[in-house]
DNA sequence: TACTTTTTATAACAAATGATTTAAAACGCA
DNA sequence: TGCGTTTTAAATCATTTGTTATAAAAAGTA
């Protein structure tokens, strides 16, 4: 029928990510796309359609292998351990992170959502769901007695995405072990029951 | 001499402030500054530089403004109150913040400092200071009894940076009052003593 | 093989960008 | 009043921006 693509449409996809999440948006232009995705701007242009479009379909990339089946899989755990191991992965990413990129959902809250209704529900959206696996554990946890009954599920899942964004945020000017996985300790400890709470101070 | 300025530096850098705080580094050019700032551009090259130091300038003057005395205000009071109104005052700032403009120094720490040392540098400078508030409002706590003693003032420190920095960011997409009022409640219960919990505990 | 359709590569477009030039205007000081 | 100096205003600089024509190249179908 016509002449097919040369390139992977994931491919290309995951190189414009690494740019997008690497500059951000404004600082990225075509060209810096067009090289980092190995195309020409009429291919770009052809393709996804504007800037914008190449941005929103990066975006939706990033989202789909961040917390696609991450989530998921968390969740099999014990309620107490997926939130641990949840956070724990976060760290190490975030110390790994030798190019100070942080978590691109982060970086979209800030940089283009606020002037963009489209994005703004699209992060929006993800942040309620990774609020919603934070409540369903902590439920989970207070109904088999593994985690602290006295703050509502609602309320202490909130506060573990504000730390979980806060860690991001910290993360892209202060990477230091010590301080992220310390500031996560209390967070850990808010979360166990108050009898054991006075078992671990009995042997303190 | 010669002929003297026809504005005011702090005036004109309030205005270079807003400009910027609204729509970020990149996103503002010199005729947009020039504009929002009522000068010409040859008068904003002849008394800051380039459009970098502007921002530079700028910056500074926010966190002069926002960080300068607030922190020593607060820190005259007793230490759990410190921290609850530090926090009270984020929130309601946040929550009236309706054109989201967020935190302009949250805002840089995510779209300059990673690109330019000198931000870095001032960046995590004065996130360092609040976190030193913190730390000593909660040392002062714990030794007076008000705080609770089995977590680490640093590591509680932390928790509290990290929270700080989680709500400014949630807040530029869902600036929703039960969600920020309720996120920092187990984080101040986190700050209560085991006694006062226990006590709360027997009468709920 | 010729036709149709789509992708490519190259070039170009108008507008915007950061930054500077030029010359007039405005002051202090001699 | 004139001199020296700095600020201002307007125009202009070379690049870069996002985007689009143009035409050649590549495939399937007839």
């Amino acid at each position: 029928m016509a002449r097919p693509r040369e390139f992977d449409e994931n491919k290309v996809l995951q190189l414009a990510v690494e740019q997008f999440w690497e500059r951000g948006y404004e600082a990225t232009s075509i060209r810096d796309l067009a090289q980092a995705m190995g195309l020409t701007t009429a291919s770009i242009y052809n393709a996804f359609g504007d800037k914008r479009a190449v941005y929103r379909r990066a975006l939706d990339f990033y989202v789909e292998q961040s917390f696609g089946d991450r989530v998921g899989r968390f969740e099999k755990r014990l309620p107490r351990d997926a939130i641990q191991a949840f956070f724990h992965e976060i760290i190490d990413r975030s110390l790994s992170d030798t190019k100070r990129k942080g978590c691109m959902l982060v970086n979209s809250a800030l940089e283009v959502a606020p002037h963009d209704e489209e994005f703004q529900r699209v992060v929006s959206g993800v942040l309620s769901q990774v609020e919603a696996f934070f409540r369903r554990c902590i439920e989970a946890g207070q109904n088999d007695g593994s985690i602290d009954r006295r703050q509502s599920a609602t309320d202490m899942a909130g506060t573990l995405l504000g730390t979980l964004l806060g860690i991001r945020v910290l993360a892209r000017t202060r990477p230091e072990k010590n301080l992220l996985e310390g500031l996560i300790r209390p967070v850990f400890a808010m979360l166990e029951p108050e009898s054991k709470q006075q078992l671990d101070q009995s042997f303190a």
